[in-house]
DNA sequence: CCACTGTTTCGATGACGGTCTATCCAGAGG
DNA sequence: CCTCTGGATAGACCGTCATCGAAACAGTGG
């Protein structure tokens, strides 16, 4: 009975692309934030939300589109939280959540794809 | 036209955003990669990789920055082949990796936050 | 106050995933 | 031919995770 909605961290990243090595702490809160979304169930909740009129959905409109149980999804929606994806708001009986731009966005430039920027010159001839 | 190494599927998607619902297929599909790439060794590998001068690395260098055996590092390989982003190439004794753009340009473009087109106008502030 | 709806927590269970050791395969070079 | 080295595979161990059922918790409305 305490912390009714706790958003976890805001990860304040500051996110070097794929283009140099990635630290080894820096990949172990990158791979916690991926491996909330790298579920079928959570990334179609992501997707319900995010495309929901206003941007938010409650949770009952969300559990509906499953064939889970309440408290499963009640799970999801609380790792997606914790990694800092999604936002959660109370308005009376009901909870709706949101999505955190500011997450997705930064996983988004993490994979921007290197292109071709390396030069490739002669590595070794 | 070397390839030796398997890579799975080319993943033909057109991702629609994440503007719209994701059909249960699609969210199964992408988790798959998206597991793939969760993970903090299989990060730092792709970052390594894709840092690497000319876009590619062999093996052995990337065996020495972790303190994993060499089984668990081509594991870890196999993961992200089969997922499709990365590449393998034989050439001579050693085996080339590189990153394949495609595949994380993908998920780049999937992840780009709705920034905030759903109005947002005040919700609760 | 109590009853009701909706959400979260708790404990258990079965599946998945990362790591290891031991072994096997493919080229390079005697 | 054989041997050496780089890398992949197979199988086992063990921790983590998704899911469920049951129960506790939070607001709403009578």
């Amino acid at each position: 009975m305490s912390k009714q909605l706790p958003v976890a961290d805001a990860a304040p990243y500051c996110p070097p692309l794929l283009r140099e090595p990635l630290s080894e702490v820096r990949s172990v809160e990158l791979a916690r934030v991926l491996k909330a979304i790298a579920d079928p169930v959570r990334l179609r909740l992501l997707s319900l939300i995010a495309s929901h009129a206003g941007g938010e959905a409650c949770v009952c409109e969300l559990t509906g589109a499953f064939d889970l149980t309440g408290p499963t999804i009640s799970h999801h929606l609380k790792v997606l939280r914790e990694a800092g994806v999604i936002a959660g708001e109370r308005r009376g009986t009901w909870i709706y959540y949101r999505v955190r731009p500011e997450a997705l966005a930064e996983l988004s430039a993490l994979l921007l794809a290197p292109a071709e920027p390396a030069t490739a010159e002669a590595v070794g001839a």
